[in-house]
DNA sequence: AATGAATGTCATCTG
DNA sequence: TACAGATGACATTCA
């Protein structure tokens, strides 16, 4: 490049030689001519400029009219309609800065963010600063959708406000690859991405793309569309579409990068998608969840879910317990999978809910786990979760102050770990959190009851408790099975303790027997020796008596004639040994 | 990465 | 026959 301009200054026909040949490899490898064009390229970046400055104030006009719609309507918790506000609203202040803090995630760039003129501030320097950068990667013929999401780009050296940010480029592909190698989430990674795909490249050229974009930065009233005052459905979950779609894939923003118009497509959700592609992931999904303690920890979050979450929810004053089962637990909706994964599908067409044991099972699997890690991240939503308030009591307008705040936990707890997401505090949290599984599975699915309850109670008494509340099939088998697999946890235990006790006894028992063997054993050396040492007394007596006899010669009886042989009653007998016999075969 | 202990869960048996 | 408990077998988690 810069022997070109060099070039430039001083052509000479063997320079434009030379250039042509560059060019022309240049253009074998996908760059146009006027890449290098150094006038035409001032002349776009002027272009440029003054069409960010348009953008700009287009936004801020967008959002001084959002503002202004947002302090005079009220979400009607029970139609999920935008009444005109009779009190002043209060939580305004409160959901916008969490909305900012949420999506930021770093206590430096939220005080910016908090700010829509800071906001703007950054725009205008990224304005200033991109187009350093920016010729050689936006240039129409470097349209690269397969180049790796590159943060260098985005990043110029003269933004130390986002350079500090531990979680922004600097770590980027290490917190990516943090983020990826969470099992859960790669297993919901593999949910079809065509569709998404298709989904962000169909919406990316929408002309309301910016106000879709503005209104992720004013997540209280996001459900507001852009300037209209009626619930927008589509835009409403097409602004957490975009949102996920862009957190499941890094590629994403390379799209939205590599359009030719950088200054128009540019947005804030673009900035915020370039900077901020791991947090989105964390920030985006609690609101999804209807029930925080469940949803909470799926990155993953399929049309379905953000379809389930639009204001056809809200209008509904009864929700659906089929639907707030599927709403509510993470499991359901991340082992729909792909399959489940189209938009096109409604949440109830497989039309099995049943909470069955091998159903619970099937959403317990991996996305128990899922649930446990949320509990990691998001504790408080947890917490809120255990309030065991039923969904219908919370109103929408709690759920989304749920939405800003609990996200907002996540940086001070990510603070804590530099290096998360897996660490020994983590692991030791989950043991804990699967401790209390069927827990969390009787939170998701509103059981009125604690599990020890459920477990411990009186087959009457529990009889009587389940009487009193009406529960759908889903949850009576939940809690049916909760209460088997409670009693045969303790039974198990209660198993393993006596097999061990019976273990214990039987070393023990071996051991006596053992000694009782030695004992034996001793006592029958002792008296094999003392029966041998009689048998020699014997022996000795016997010769000391049969060497005392005389017959009438007074001569000796000879052994081999002879024998003494003694009866019971002790009386010695003289016994001729030839006799004997004699006597004897007599 | 391999391994064993601890624990949870299920299927089946037993009283 | 229904049911709770007991237990073997297998899976999972964790150190």
């Amino acid at each position: 490049m810069m022997e070109i301009e060099m070039s430039k200054m001083q052509p000479s026909q063997q320079d434009m030689d030379l250039i042509d040949i560059l060019w022309r490899q240049d253009v074998d490898l996908g760059a146009g001519r006027e890449v290098f064009d150094f006038s035409y390229r001032q002349k776009e970046v002027e272009l440029r400029r003054r069409r960010e400055q348009e953008e700009q104030e287009l936004q801020e006009r967008l959002q001084e009219q959002e503002k202004t719609l947002l302090a005079q309507l009220q979400l009607d918790e029970e139609t999920g309609e935008f009444l005109p506000r009779s009190t002043p609203l209060t939580h305004t202040p409160e959901a916008d800065g969490g909305g900012a803090g949420e999506i930021t995630q770093n206590g430096a760039f939220a005080e910016q963010e908090a700010d829509p003129m800071s906001f703007d501030e950054c725009m205008q320097l990224l304005a200033e600063t991109f187009p350093l950068t920016e010729p050689a990667e936006s240039a129409p013929p470097c349209l690269n959708t397969s180049a790796p999401p590159s943060t260098d780009l985005m990043m110029p050296a003269d933004v130390p406000a986002f350079t500090q940010n531990p979680l922004l480029p600097g770590s980027l592909d290490q917190a990516w690859m943090e983020l990826l190698s969470l099992p859960e989430l790669q297993q919901c990674l593999n949910m079809p991405m065509q569709e998404t795909l298709d989904m962000n490249a169909f919406m990316k050229p929408s002309t309301e793309a910016p106000t879709q974009n503005y209104s992720q930065y004013l997540p209280g009233m996001d459900h507001l569309g852009s300037a209209q005052t009626e619930v927008c459905p589509p835009e409403f979950t097409n602004t957490y579409n975009r949102s996920f779609n862009t957190m499941v894939s890094p590629n994403m923003n390379q799209l939205s990068l590599n359009v030719p118009d950088v200054g128009a497509e540019f947005g804030p959700e673009e900035f915020n998608e370039l900077f901020y592609p791991e947090m989105e992931v964390k920030v985006n999904n609690p609101p999804i969840t209807s029930d925080g303690g469940n949803m909470v920890g799926d990155p993953p979050v399929n049309p379905i879910d953000l379809q389930s979450f639009s204001p056809g929810d809200f209008s509904s004053g009864k929700p659906d317990p089929i639907v707030e089962f599927q709403d509510s637990d993470s499991g359901l909706s991340l082992d729909a999978s792909p399959h489940m994964s189209s938009p096109g599908k409604s949440i109830t067409e497989d039309g099995s809910f049943g909470f069955s044991d091998s159903d619970s099972e099937e959403m317990e699997g991996s996305p128990g786990s899922m649930e446990s890690d949320y509990n990691e991240i998001f504790p408080l939503v947890y917490l809120n979760d255990g309030s065991q308030t039923p969904l219908s009591e919370k109103s929408s307008t709690e759920k989304q102050e749920m939405k800003l705040k609990n996200p907002k936990m996540e940086p001070a707890e990510a603070s804590g770990h530099s290096k998360p997401p897996f660490t020994k505090d983590k692991l030791k949290k989950r043991s804990e959190a699967r401790l209390s599984r069927d827990e969390q599975r009787a939170k998701a699915l509103q059981i009125p009851f604690t599990v020890d309850m459920i477990i411990n109670l009186p087959v009457d008494d529990f009889n009587e408790m389940m009487s009193k509340h009406q529960l759908n099939e889903a949850q009576l088998a939940l809690v049916r099975d909760i209460r088997r697999r409670g009693k045969n946890k303790v039974a198990a235990q209660n198993c393993r303790k006596r097999k061990l006790e019976n273990i214990v006894g039987l070393e023990y028992e071996l051991d006596s027997l053992k000694e009782e063997k030695e004992r034996l054993m001793k006592e029958k050396s002792e008296r094999s020796s003392n029966l041998k040492e009689m048998k020699q007394q014997l022996s000795t007596l016997y010769q000391e008596v049969f060497g005392m006899l005389r017959d009438e010669n007074g001569k000796a009886f000879s052994p081999n004639e002879f024998s003494l042989q003694h009866t019971a009653d002790g009386t010695v007998f003289l016994v001729p040994r030839l006799k004997k016999t004699l006597v004897k075969n007599i």
